[in-house]
DNA sequence: TATGATACGGAACCATGGTTCCGGTTGTCA
DNA sequence: TGACAACCGGAACCATGGTTCCGTATCATA
């Protein structure tokens, strides 16, 4: 008898396994070596053929799409659960930059090819991102009601540091040169006490 | 009569006006397209063929390091000058850090390109790079003792600041996402104050 | 102003790395 | 287990952008 049609079959396992293999492979080749690692590279380290790269993701930005929107998801995510938390705002601000950066610095050349490239990259995850202003917003905004940061701290301005911190890590993951980003961390977070 | 030997005469008076043309459309195409402005845009830019970049340039990197030289000497100049100066040491140490901000933000791509690509561009600069670090070194020794800027401040700290700031700088520049740097700097000044 | 060394322009060359294509393999369902 | 759709591997293809080459134009000197 003729196999089930295509619209009633789910994925074939070893596609859906194949798939992760490749997110995985290119989240580790894009940390190391930043923006231009080689999809031939990351197909190696899948232990995968080229082919198989891009019949998952049609083109090399669209693998780097994906990956970013699962990285600003997770980073979302976080946000909102810190929000959900509650306790001592101030605190709760602090230690949510503290977290999150050291999420960002597992694979920060991601962040970068976000903003630092091309704007094109945005566009697909622009809603995402904007959650994650939302929340952290949110996160400020109580923490300056508590009056432990200061009063003229916009949440442009986090969005601004994170960046540069995660350039920082980039250059400091790939060995380029040594940078600490936690100290950086706590002299922000020192200058963004309230007075 | 047979024409002064090579040895004794200096170079062609075009030659020398092309070398700055170049030298100046390659700072303008880097800091507005970042790494990978192309050659033959600053040749046309130039007005100037691919063919005499290279005369003046053996490689695409000959050049970045020639311009990035020209860019640490000018910053080392700067730094030194400040020193000489003299006046209230804390104030001495943040007047710098701005003025150094703004004549990197002119091309920060640059600035980028020395430390967030790879280490080689770092050798040919590394002695130039040194003196930077004296020069700033000096003037935080200077505003730590005067008691202005906290105690634990090191002169990698700031290196670190001004490399970040660098890279937002030059997403900025580019248009790629707006960053305010310069409060940035306010923020991170008012966080390096002694307690 | 004549002469030859020096410098110029830009077409052609070539390496790199993303993308396509297709013969062969594998998973799934009856 | 048979049959077919879905999937796989990787050689070949092609666009991009750095680099070379050489015939021509320009500058500086006698």
């Amino acid at each position: 008898m003729a196999p089930m049609p295509a619209a009633m079959r789910s994925t074939r396992a070893d596609a859906r396994r194949n798939r992760e293999r490749i997110l995985e492979a290119a989240r580790a080749a894009f940390a190391e070596q930043g923006p231009d690692a080689q999809i031939d590279d990351i197909a190696r380290r899948a232990e995968v053929g080229v082919g198989t790269v891009y019949r998952h993701f049609p083109t090399k930005d669209a693998l780097i799409g994906e990956l970013i929107r699962l990285k600003l998801t997770a980073l979302r995510d976080r946000a909102r659960r810190k929000l959900a938390e509650g306790g001592d705002p101030g605190e709760a601000f602090r230690s949510f930059l503290r977290e999150q950066a050291g999420v960002i610095a597992k694979d920060a050349a991601l962040q970068q090819m976000l903003w630092a490239e091309t704007k094109e990259a945005m566009v697909p995850v622009a809603p995402l991102y904007d959650e994650v202003n939302e929340a952290v917003g949110e996160l400020i905004a109580r923490a300056k009601e508590a009056g432990t940061i200061r009063a003229d701290l916009e949440v442009d301005d986090v969005r601004t540091f994170m960046c540069g911190l995660g350039a920082i890590m980039a250059a400091d993951a790939r060995g380029v040169m040594p940078f600490d980003w936690r100290r950086q961390l706590e002299f922000m977070l020192d200058g963004l006490r309230a007075p």
